[in-house]
DNA sequence: ATCAATTTGTTCGTATGTATC
DNA sequence: CGATACATACGAACAAATTGA
């Protein structure tokens, strides 16, 4: 018998219990100041404390694990550790809002050509020698000529690798995360058909921007290297849009 | 005893039988093309058919629950029915994500003029009549002198739910995503000090800026929109950037 | 390195509430 | 009203994993 602790009306919507609790273990939280690896109390006390059911608790706490806030191990000293959730979390909520909407290639790029300056102009006086030369190795591997694969979706994934390592240099986590987005629902959606036949204007037109974007990182010039990335894009936008392109938007729901 | 019907080795990543039952669930809905408004089978047909204790059934359909994938229903004939995961679930990802992160305005505002002047191209030859009528409302509520509110708080969230219409309006659901994102994260994590005093400027910098965007909306001019948003959007950041502001992460967590 | 204690993970059973037809 | 079928909560037992003596 679910005798309602707190006589609350709760007309509009019935919270169920485990959501209570894990609205209440969520307060603990942040009034506690917890921190990324803070251990939260086991289940025994949570159960005491809270006085409800094991299940209700274990439900509570698997909806804070799917969300990617906590990780629980077993053994003595056991239980729920405070995470960082995982960026793969955003992906899977977009991939599967964006499911049963319409995908297009030309606003994917539009978007891209508005973000991606910003993360050139963001990263060109933050990279490492270490990104430095990562980006390099990268760029070899975009282009046949220079080290690459053979295979064209092989190419294609170094060119996206490389903005990824942008992303991941990147000082503004919201900006990052975009990129980061973009990046993977271009991945996940686009199909390019005749990828074999006479598309070597790709491999050169991503080898020589990435190439002038590296002498702007090197420079450390953020201006330049925004400039330098808006028009990569905008060639890469109409390269795209040239292709026989097409979405294929399966993909999204998969990979979870 | 777990049969595990399928003896896969999975050396590499234990995946718990939910889970394996929440994505075979998923591969099962791609594959036999299911739409928004189709229903899954019964507790009971999934239980025989995956070969698992209810329980396992009912934490896999928790966790599609949770993804915004499925709503269920009580009653004869209930179950599963698929659903457009609501934004709210991307939201809640992506503020779960910022909660551990550091986040500043400065980049918060330099996304938004990287993408808001998109959105303002995207919907100017779209906006319908009743669109541009609900626009020049929350015009007038976001300015005292002409009907707002005297709380600067409201006039403040006229002027961001105007940014919203916007959004809602575009024909990209990735860049209207990315644009609602902006806006709560803005709405939830910035404060602003010193409200009351002198602050008129920025009621009088965004009454004129949304009305010099009607008059673009109204000639259908796309390119003029653009650059009337992001004028829009430099000067607010430069207001805010003037302001008291402070970030408030805690909210992040909060209202899940 | 083995073994025992601890803690979470999984499954089952049961009862009751609740919405739908 | 009443039958159906899901929703919620509790309890118990056992399995699996981890830690530490």
């Amino acid at each position: 018998m679910p005798p309602s602790p707190t006589p609350r009306i709760s007309r509009t919507k019935r919270l169920t219990r485990s959501a209570q609790v894990a609205n209440d273990i969520k307060r603990w939280i942040v009034q506690s100041h917890k921190k990324v690896g803070d251990k939260l109390p086991q289940e025994a006390a949570l159960i005491q404390q809270m006085g409800v059911a094991r299940g209700t608790v274990r439900e509570a706490l698997a909806a804070l694990q799917a969300q990617g806030l906590i990780t629980t191990s077993t053994g003595p000293n056991g239980g729920a550790t405070l995470t960082q959730p995982p960026y793969e979390r955003c992906l899977e909520a977009v991939s599967n809002f964006m499911y049963f909407e319409p995908v297009d290639i030309a606003t994917l790029y539009a978007l891209r050509r508005a973000v991606e300056p910003e993360l050139a102009a963001n990263v060109a006086t933050r990279l490492s020698d270490a990104d430095l030369a990562e980006l390099d190795r990268l760029i070899g591997a975009s282009h046949p000529a220079h080290g690459g694969s053979g295979d064209w979706n092989e190419r294609r994934e170094a060119d996206l690798v490389f903005h990824d390592r942008l992303a991941d240099a990147c000082s503004s986590p919201m900006l990052a995360l975009f990129c980061r987005l973009l990046n993977d629902i271009i991945r996940r959606v686009i199909v390019v058909r005749n990828a074999q036949q006479g598309f070597q204007a790709f491999d050169d037109d991503v080898f020589h921007s990435h190439s002038a974007l590296m002498d702007a990182f090197r420079a450390r010039d953020a201006e330049r290297a925004r400039a330098v990335m808006r028009e990569h894009i905008e060639q890469t936008e109409a390269l795209a849009m040239e292709a026989e392109t097409r979405v294929q938007r399966e993909r999204l729901l998969m990979d979870s």
